[in-house]
DNA sequence: TCATGACAATCGAGCGTGGC
DNA sequence: GCCACGCTCGATTGTCATGA
């Protein structure tokens, strides 16, 4: 290859323009060559009891990279288009490995499509409003602190309740617990799970109770929806409310700039930045900012 | 043992903000 | 108006735990 610095500046443009979208190409490529392998069964050949086998320990994949990889490969192998879009660029292997499981011969183009050119996060959310998923029992249990947490998940469903839709853990410290987790279940209902502290659980039973004549079964979705509609209120009015502008979020960056005041736009910007400390440990951990 | 899911770490892109 | 910086978000990868 041509030293870069003996290029002209057409040249190295050229060559520039040639190797953007080259990752998706050969992303594809490797794809299609493990559909190939696997057909041929080479893996077998090779002494490995699987094609996992065959990626981690003869082409030194981790597993998770294998995993998704071969999860690629098979949906390749099942619909021959879906390499295509791959090469395209137009569908990501995280977004892939999200759809493989709903692809048949039938919707396997019409899904293709939708899916084409969208976040992972929006397949998903494709995913849920396709093949919705039943609500989650709400539950409600302690957890052990986080120190103190065994290897297994202490979210646990014990507790069936056909109506609400979201399941609570409670933390018997105020220690950070697992992270909270919010995943699509149907085009409109939500997974929410998430630790709370023992004064947190203590405000919902007594809410539950003050709310009893309104709902009577003590749902905690009707519960959570109350709150936040009232923060919101307070919210608003709060960061907004000052600013009485035409228009509001639709003005332009500048123009929204330029009509909130310094001392508001500065008191914002302090209420949410950690201390010093932690700005200097940011930036040792991330040095590529 | 293998397949799978969950989660953390990392990287890059986009955006908002402050300073010049 | 421009630029640098910091934050957030999305995509990808690696590791670990778990179930079949």
């Amino acid at each position: 290859m041509a030293k870069l610095g003996d290029m002209s500046d057409e040249e190295l443009l050229a060559r520039l323009r040639g190797h953007v979208g080259k990752g998706n190409v050969w992303h594809a490529e490797l794809i299609a060559y493990l559909v190939e392998v696997e057909e041929r069964r080479l893996d077998r050949v090779h002494a490995c009891s699987s094609m996992w086998d065959f990626c981690t320990r003869k082409l030194g994949m981790s597993e998770g990279e294998a995993h998704r990889r071969i999860a690629a490969a098979r949906a390749v192998r099942r619909f021959p288009q879906v390499l295509g879009f791959i090469e395209r660029g137009e569908i990501r292997l995280c977004a892939l490995y999200a759809l493989r499981k709903h692809l048949t011969n039938d919707n396997v183009d019409e899904l293709l499509r939708e899916a084409s050119g969208k976040s992972t996060r929006e397949v998903e959310k494709m995913v849920a409003a396709r093949f919705p998923r039943p609500d989650v029992p709400t539950c409600v249990e302690p957890v052990a602190p986080r120190a103190l947490l065994s290897p297994v998940s202490p979210i646990v469903a014990t507790h069936t309740d056909a109506a609400p839709t979201w399941s609570l853990s409670l933390a018997a410290s105020p220690a950070p617990g697992p992270r909270p987790r919010v995943e699509p279940l149907s085009a409109t209902r939500y997974r929410v799970e998430l630790a709370v502290s023992a004064g947190t659980k203590d405000k919902i039973d007594r809410i539950k109770d003050l709310m009893r004549h309104r709902n009577p079964t003590g749902d905690l979705e009707i519960i959570l929806e109350a709150s936040l509609a009232l923060l919101l209120v307070q919210l608003e009015k709060e960061r907004l409310g000052r600013r009485v502008v035409p228009g509001g979020a639709s003005l332009p960056r500048r123009q929204r700039r330029a009509s909130r005041p310094p001392s508001s736009r500065l008191k914002a910007r302090l209420e949410h930045l950690p201390p010093p400390s932690v700005w200097r440990r940011r930036r040792a951990i991330r040095p590529h900012t």
